[in-house]
DNA sequence: ATACTGTACTAAGTATATTAATACAGTTAG
DNA sequence: CTAACTGTATTAATATACTTAGTACAGTAT
């Protein structure tokens, strides 16, 4: 399936990373398999009526963090996953998108019950997910 | 009791938005109850020897939001907490916390179980929290 | 050969974050 | 009243990040 992607114009989230996001989110969904190749990045640039070198810039820190193959003169495609994160990193990161979850739902003032369905309905759309999940408050 | 400020000097996030985050969760985790006074501008900036400037931002920020109120020649006091944000809004902001967390939970691998206990563990220390939860996989 | 790939580099423009130095008006304790 | 505190506003300078632009080079496929 080809991937398809777009940019909010007036966000303050930077392109590249805008980018990112959305080849990561097509990675953990499944949507792109290992070995599958990405767009290329004239193409994407093209498309998206931006300058290649943002796109460069996205594709170059999903190969820096390990979540996408390069080859110069082939393309991109996704890599074999391979976790390349020290166990206290993961840790680190996972207590980090926890703590900023929680502050931002506090803020917003929802019920556990709301909470705990929208979060699984996302994680279920997650590769890993899938997983059918009781809760109760 | 009094709030205890510190700032990350090799982060990406800047400054002003750590202290938003940090008085944010202060007061969702009830540490600072509706009507506190916060510490002044001049003191916070003294103490983490930072610009007045960087700190005023902050609490302006935070005026605006309504989460805080300000009182010319008297302070700033936490304020009496009442949604300004529409329903869409809300709905929107939570759906994007959530899928950000999915993303980020996904690309770390981790298993259900871990991120189940840990967002209770979160949620629990907000103001809104403390409801038991029983979580089955 | 030709047309694709990714990569590298310099330059410029724009926006944001931070510091700096003042200044002003409201509040409060002496 | 005065002095010492409050928050707010303004202008300037500096540093950094993001994006665009243009060009060039080397590897790959047909």
């Amino acid at each position: 399936m080809a991937l398809e992607l777009s940019i909010a114009v007036g966000s303050s989230v930077p392109i590249y990373r805008q980018i990112m996001d959305q080849v990561g989110m097509a990675i953990v969904s499944g949507q792109l398999a290992p070995g599958d190749p990405l767009p290329s990045i004239r193409a994407v640039a093209e498309r998206l009526v931006i300058n290649p070198n943002t796109v460069a810039r996205a594709y170059s820190e999903l190969t820096r963090e390990g979540r996408v193959l390069s080859q110069p003169g082939r393309g991109l495609t996704v890599a074999v996953r391979r976790q390349t994160l020290s166990g206290e990193e993961r840790r680190r990161r996972l207590d980090a998108a926890a703590e900023a979850f929680a502050r931002e739902v506090a803020f917003l003032d929802f019920g556990p019950d709301e909470i705990w369905a929208l979060l699984s309905e996302k994680l279920s759309e997650t590769a890993l997910g899938a997983k059918t999940m009781e809760v109760t408050a």
